[in-house]
Order: structure tokens, then C-alpha cells, then sequence
RNA sequence: GCUGCUGUAGCUCAGUGGUAGAGCGCGUCCUUGGUAAGGACGAGGUCGUGGGUUCAAGUCCCACUAGCAGCUCCA
């Protein structure tokens, strides 16, 4: 007999070959029904396959203690994860049916549905989603078990080369090479390799909806055959389902685009270029806000604002390990010589040679070496087929006695100089250097988006250099800046990446175990201490240091890694920085880099998101809005704006010969936080009607105008984010599968 | 960068190989009003760019360019 412990705790025995959705029934049928899965001492699995079987495969726990068994319904988000993969099952052999001979790749669940990727010639738009929809449903209603059965890695090459089925093979054979035994699933002439588990048979998959279609690449690797990705969802209900598709509606009417475009807030010019984000007046405002909000916190803790150039020396890049590293995301260097260009790519066709890479013949350089000639590059010593060494030699040391720039990809370097500007006493530290650094990326096309993702971009960006026993606490308060600073802003909903080395390969990263050890272990402290949930993920730090990332959650349930802590052991060395310790010898400091928003870019674009366009009241770039009844009320409300100007605030009034109504109703729109609505009345007892827009028409006020300026400027004060649209809405993302696992 | 889709008035978009349309916005005039759209008239277009097919191209084909979705990437 099995001795099962149910989540109430109470102990029961059921025979031997009893499976999840046998105990189900011996409870209720209607709970039978609603039973997809199970969990098995903490492991989900199929509910209808025999429990004692699950038990031995998910853990190794002796057969007389008594097996945690909980039944997972469909009330639970892991069930939806089940049922998600078995749609995705559905979807797939829907396609196999409609486009015989198709490839199967990976079919994972993702936080909102899931997808599989096939290798099919025939292009699939979504003109043919609702015959594939139809064959699902078709499916659905024929309602046929999931069973699975095991096969050894023999007989599942045979297997799924018998289908034909070219990459599951590959897969078997690299992937999961070190698997002796893989589980597969049949649903009616439809067998896949997969891990499983699944709903108990198709009937259980309820509302679907076939997405979009896309391409992705056999594992990811953008070398390998292009395949075709088609995205589904799925939902316990149709209602689920309905909500789930108003969501991403919602989702796209905050599209930071569309309403930076509607709004007024910012545009991006063909004619200036791709990814260059113009900041019109209203954006600009909002922007500018925020960075007066910034600096004042940063002089409250112990910062120095500084400037740099927007572009430094490629030598100095080159020292920083940034040239040519990162180069294929960089512009292109500013060449002080026109032949700067042809000799800069020459160096890279010769190493390109050596490398076995590329072929760079005599006469390819006797062209070059012409041209040079031409644009008045001497470099007459240029032996034409000698020793690659030598020629590289050569044409970097007349590169380097010309002038190259670089348009700055990060402020680090030129920090690092002003501190090396001088000498440095440990009394000196933390030494903390603020600003506000533009940078330039060469961002590729495709991952151009909007403000979220664009080639020119301002930090809010700050180098702290410290001494090691100082790294604590300089973390800690920068820590503290970022949270306070998230916020005021109304973003409360986070959580904290702690990104540690891989310590089973620390040969990729530069610093001393100890520094390592020490400042992962302070990291880890500090978080603690403060509180912070966090999850520590080994093998994400950057080659440099360890680092945190703060994932924000906006009002729909959508994350964005916005601000970042990095601890760097890399550039004091690289440019050999020092200070005089207490013990009168030089010291290599510690930097921080960190950026609590990011980029003003990014964050302006996610905050044009999560408020959709409606800005609390301090951020709000027109806060207040004049509106005068008639031609009569004009002197009144021009003085009104006055006076609201001179009190710090962002208003404007509203002389179009429109009728009221039509000038409340455009304020609205442009989701001005207050009118002040005046006409003879008003002004005759020197007051202001005032129309709050989350309130409209039911709690207009009428107050003296010094009375409505007190209550506004004590609002701006406090920072109020009186409305944020709610949303009950959460992903499951704890759901999504690992798609190498199978 | 890859795959697919898209590019028509300031914005959102119709447009069937035969000389360009709507709504909103904008301008002028009338209207002077009390909290989400008052009325009339008017201006506004190299149909993304360059080639090709055709008697004829916004429409069909090719290339380029930009945007969107996804993939890949993000110091």
C-alpha cells in the first residue's frame, strides 16, 4: 500500500498502482475533473500516471515513508502551465496534420501561453490560424489520453528518426546526451519527445488562441537554420482567455509610442536617424524634473556633479578594454585622417588573414597601400608580403600618431580620469562622480525600440571610487538611492537581481578571489540586511565584478530591469589607480558604477507606460490648465497663469473660441492633472473653479486662488502618485519551462 | 543582423492597373458660452526612395530605406 500525506496533513493509504487522479475520485468525481496534475513531494507531474512511479523518479525518498501528494486544479497557475504545454502538444499536431512532413523543434510554455517552433518551408501567416485553430478544437473535442512511455537513447533516435523528425534526433543526441532513458508523449497519431507532464488528455485544454507567428533559430543560435515560431495561449476559461486579450489591449494603448506621439512627449526623426530620441518640450519636462530631483539627492549624499566630453581617444578605449571589443555595437571611430578609415579596417583584414578567417591577398594590399598613398598616408616602409606581425606593427604605430575618436559608449573612462587627475589620499575617499553622460551605442535596426531601446542615451550615471573596507557601506547607500528614488516615483514593486561569478570557472573573470569573495559576500550581506528579496543568480556577473540589477514590476505585471549597482575590480586596474593608504602606500580603490534609472531614455519610456500618459502631478509636464468660460474671462486667466507660474508651476490657459465643455474635454485628454475653470464669478471673488481630472464634474471646488496654489504645491511637495491604473492581472511566470530540458 | 508584415494629408486609416478619399486635427469667419465634442467655409499629398513591367502604377515586380512583431544582442 502507498502511504500518502494529503496538504492537510492527514495520512491515508491507497493501493499500489493508484494514480493522483484515482485518489481525486475517491474524494469526489467533480474534483477528479478538476484535477490535471499532481504534485508529488514537491515535483509536478502527470496525474495519471501511477504515483509510486512518479515517486521514484522525481526523488529517492524509501517507498514506506509517506509521499507528499497534492492535486493540482484547475485553480492553480501550475496547472495552467501544464495544460499550456499539452496545448502546445495540441498546436503541434494540429500543424503536422494541416502541413504534412513538418520539423518539430521545442514547444515550451512561456509566461503568458506558449509556442513551437517548426521547420517548415511553406510559409504559415495569420491568414491559416483559424484552420489551424479549428483542427485544435477538432482535437480538443476528440478528447484522447496523453500516455507516456520511456524509451532508451537508442530507441528514441530510431524512433523519432523513423518520423523523420531530423532535429528531435540532434537534440537526443547533443542536448541530452547525457539522458540513458527519455520519456515521450502520444495523443492519438501524435508522439513527441518531452519531459512532460501533461493534462490527462486533450478534452482538458479549454481556451485557446493562436497569437502571431515569427522566426527564432534552432536553439537560439542566430547561426543556425532559421525556423518558424508560432505563439499561442492558453486560459481555464474563456473568460480567462477574454481578460488575458483585453490585457495586452490595455497593454497597447500605453505603448510609450503611441501616446509619446499623441502627448506630444518625444519623436524620433528619419532625418536625424534611427534611435536618436528628440525630446520635445513635454518630454523634456518630465525629464528635466527628474534629473533636478536626482542631483538634489545626489549633493544630499556626498556626490560631485562633473561633465565630460562627449568623445574620447580610441587609445583610451583601447586601454579601458571597450576598443575594439565591443566594437561591432559602437559607431565607427572619428578619423583625424582620411585614410584613418582604410587603415583601421587594413589592421582588421590582416588579423583577419592570420586568423585563417579571411583572405587578404598581395595584390588586395598593393591596392590599399596605393590608396593610402593617394589620401597622403605615407607609410612608405610598408613591406608588401612580409610578416603580418611586422606590417601590423607598422600600421598601428601611424594610426597611433593620428588623431582617432571615439563617440563615448560609457562615461567610465573619463571618470576614471578625473579621479587619476590627481593624487588620491585615502582620506580623500569615497571619491563620488555624477553625471548626467550622454552615450552612443550602435544599437543593430532590429533592436531599435522607441525610448527603450535606442543609440543615443543619457545615464544618470556615477563612479564611486572607494577603498575596500568602504565598499559596505558606499553599496549600501547606493542601494538606498535607488529604492528611494523607484519610490517616488510610485514604482514599489521589485525585486533585486544579485548577479554573482560562476565559481566552478573563474578563470573568465578579472580580480583576486578575495576581492571576489569579499564583495560578493558584502552584496550579499547588504541586500540582507536591507531587506531586499533578491535572488542570487551565479554566473551572470560581468567579467569586472559582481553587480545588481533592480527588476521593477509596472501596473500591468510587466517587468523591466531599470536601475544597476556594479561593482568593478577591472578599470582600477586597467589604468592602475591608486591612493595612499594609512600606511603610506599606494592602494588600488574599488569602483561602483551605478545608475538608479538607467537611462532618462528607458525610464521615461517605461513611466510613460505605467502611469499610460497620466503623470502625477510633480512629473506632469502641463500641470495645470487655465480654462476661461469666455472672451470676458480672458484678462482674469491670464493673470490666474501668472500667478500659478510664478508659483513654480507648468500652466498654460486655454484661449481657443470654444465652448467650455470642448476645452475641459481636450484637458482631459491631454491628461492635465487640474483645470482651473474661471469665468466672471471667479473672478469677481478672486477664485478659481477647480476640476481635478481623476475627479471630473462630481467634486469640482471652488477655492481662492491661494488656497488651490497651497493645495497643489503641498502636492508636489509630498510627491503624490494619486492613481496608478490597477491591474489584478499577473503573469505566470513561474510557470514557463526551461526549454533545453526537453 | 535574420524572418515575416507594414509605409497614402499633422494624426488614425480607406483606396478594385485608368489622374487622390474619410474622420479627427489645422486656418478663417460666425458664435461668448458654466465643466468630455457649437456652426459654416477653407487650406493641406512627389502615395517612403530608386529602378522595372505596362498605353497607363498609390495599386504588379525588384532593390534600398524606415517602422512593427518575433529571434539574436544589450559593456
Amino acid at each position: 500500500m502507498l502511504q500518502i500525506q494529503l496538504p492537510d496533513g492527514s495520512v491515508k493509504e491507497y493501493p499500489e498502482t493508484f494514480s493522483a487522479i484515482d485518489v481525486a475520485k475517491t474524494i469526489g468525481e467533480r474534483l477528479a475533473n478538476a484535477t490535471l496534475a499532481a504534485e508529488v513531494n514537491g515535483t509536478v507531474v502527470d496525474a495519471m500516471r501511477p504515483i509510486a512511479e512518479t515517486v521514484v523518479q522525481a526523488s529517492s525518498l524509501p517507498l514506506n515513508t509517506p509521499i507528499a501528494l497534492k492535486l493540482i486544479t484547475n485553480k492553480d497557475p501550475k496547472a495552467l502551465a501544464v495544460m499550456r504545454h499539452s496545448a502546445a502538444h495540441l498546436m503541434a499536431r494540429a500543424v503536422m496534420r494541416l502541413y504534412p512532413g513538418v520539423g518539430l523543434a521545442f514547444g515550451p510554455t512561456t509566461g503568458h501561453g506558449f509556442y513551437y517552433d517548426f521547420d517548415l518551408d511553406t510559409k504559415i501567416s495569420e491568414d491559416d490560424f483559424p484552420r489551424i485553430e479549428e483542427e485544435m478544437k477538432k482535437i480538443i473535442a476528440e478528447a484522447e489520453p496523453f500516455e507516456r512511455f520511456n524509451a532508451t537513447r537508442e530507441e528514441a533516435v530510431k524512433f523519432c528518426g523513423d518520423l523523420n523528425q531530423k532535429l528531435k534526433v540532434e537534440h537526443i543526441q547533443t542536448g541530452l546526451a547525457d539522458h540513458d532513458s527519455l520519456s515521450f508523449y502520444r495523443q492519438g497519431e501524435f508522439v513527441d519527445l518531452c519531459r512532460g507532464p501533461h493534462v490527462p488528455d486533450a478534452g482538458r485544454v479549454t481556451a485557446i488562441k493562436l497569437i502571431s507567428v515569427a522566426g527564432s533559430y534552432w536553439k537560439g543560435d542566430a547561426n543556425n537554420k532559421q525556423l518558424q515560431r508560432l505563439y499561442g495561449t492558453a486560459w481555464f476559461s474563456q473568460k480567462d482567455l477574454d481578460d488575458y486579450i483585453k490585457q495586452v489591449d490595455e497593454a497597447r494603448k500605453r505603448d510609450h509610442r503611441v501616446l509619446g506621439k499623441q502627448l506630444g512627449l518625444f519623436a524620433i526623426s528619419n532625418e536625424v536617424g534611427p534611435g536618436l530620441c528628440l525630446w520635445l518640450p513635454k518630454g523634456a519636462s518630465i525629464r528635466a524634473t527628474l534629473e533636478e530631483f536626482i542631483k538634489k539627492e545626489l549633493l544630499k549624499r556626498g556626490y560631485t556633479p562633473v561633465y565630460s566630453p562627449h568623445i574620447g581617444r580610441v587609445e583610451m578605449y583601447e586601454t579601458s578594454g571597450h576598443f575594439p571589443y565591443y566594437r561591432e555595437s559602437q559607431f565607427s571611430p572619428i578619423f583625424g585622417h582620411d585614410a584613418g578609415a582604410l587603415v583601421d579596417f587594413w589592421i582588421r583584414k590582416l588579423r583577419d588573414h592570420a586568423a585563417g578567417t579571411a583572405v587578404f591577398s598581395i595584390d588586395d594590399e598593393q591596392k590599399l597601400l596605393e590608396s593610402a598613398r593617394v589620401m597622403g598616408a605615407g607609410l612608405a616602409d610598408y613591406p608588401i608580403g612580409g610578416a603580418v606581425e611586422t606590417k601590423i606593427e607598422l600600421l598601428r604605430t601611424w594610426e597611433k600618431s593620428q588623431e582617432r575618436y571615439l563617440l563615448k559608449p560609457m562615461n567610465c573612462p573619463h571618470h576614471v580620469q578625473m579621479y587619476a587627475s590627481q593624487q588620491r589620499s585615502y582620506r580623500d575617499l569615497p571619491v563620488r562622480l555624477a553625471e548626467f553622460g550622454t552615450v552612443y551605442r550602435h544599437e543593430k535596426t532590429g533592436e531599435l525600440n522607441g525610448m527603450l531601446r535606442v543609440r543615443g542615451l543619457t545615464q544618470d550615471d556615477a563612479h564611486l571610487f572607494c577603498t575596500p573596507d568602504q565598499v559596505e557601506e558606499e553599496f549600501k547607500s547606493t542601494l538606498e538611492l535607488v529604492k528611494f528614488v523607484l519610490q517616488s516615483v510610485g514604482l514599489d514593486d521589485y525585486r533585486v537581481q544579485l548577479s554573482l561569478r560562476d565559481s566552478k570557472n573563474k578563470s573568465k573573470y578579472v580580480g583576486s578571489d578575495e576581492n571576489w569573495d569579499r564583495a560578493e559576500a558584502t552584496l550579499r550581506k547588504v541586500l540582507t540586511e536591507m531587506g531586499l528579496s533578491f535572488t542570487a543568480c551565479e554566473g551572470e556577473a560581468a567579467f569586472y565584478g559582481p553587480k545588481t540589477d533592480f527588476m521593477v514590476r509596472d501596473c500591468i505585471g510587466r517587468e523591466w530591469q531599470l536601475g544597476t549597482v556594479q561593482l568593478d575590480f577591472n578599470l582600477p586596474e586597467r589604468f592602475k589607480l591608486e591612493y595612499i593608504g594609512s600606511d603610506n602606500t599606494p592602494h588600488r580603490p574599488v569602483m561602483i558604477h551605478r545608475a538608479p534609472f538607467g537611462s532618462m531614455e528607458r525610464f521615461c519610456g517605461m513611466l510613460i507606460e505605467h502611469f499610460a500618459g497620466a503623470f502625477p502631478l510633480w512629473l506632469a509636464p502641463e500641470q495645470v490648465r487655465v480654462l476661461p468660460i469666455s472672451e470676458k474671462a480672458f484678462d482674469y486667466a491670464q493673470q490666474i497663469e501668472s500667478r500659478l507660474r510664478v508659483a513654480g508651476f507648468r500652466a498654460t490657459t486655454d484661449y481657443a473660441s470654444n465652448r467650455i465643455s470642448a476645452k475641459v474635454r481636450e484637458a482631459q485628454l491631454q491628461l492635465i492633472p487640474y483645470m482651473f475653470v474661471v469665468g466672471e464669478k471667479e473672478a469677481a471673488e478672486d477664485a478659481v473653479d477647480v476640476r481635478d481630472r481623476l475627479l471630473g464634474d462630481n467634486e469640482r471646488q471652488k477655492m481662492k486662488v491661494d488656497e488651490a496654489i497651497a493645495k497643489l504645491t503641498q502636492e508636489v511637495l509630498e510627491r503624490k502618485v494619486r492613481q496608478v491604473a490597477k491591474s489584478s492581472f499577473r503573469s505566470f511566470d513561474e510557470g514557463a519551462e526551461d526549454e533545453n530540458a526537453y
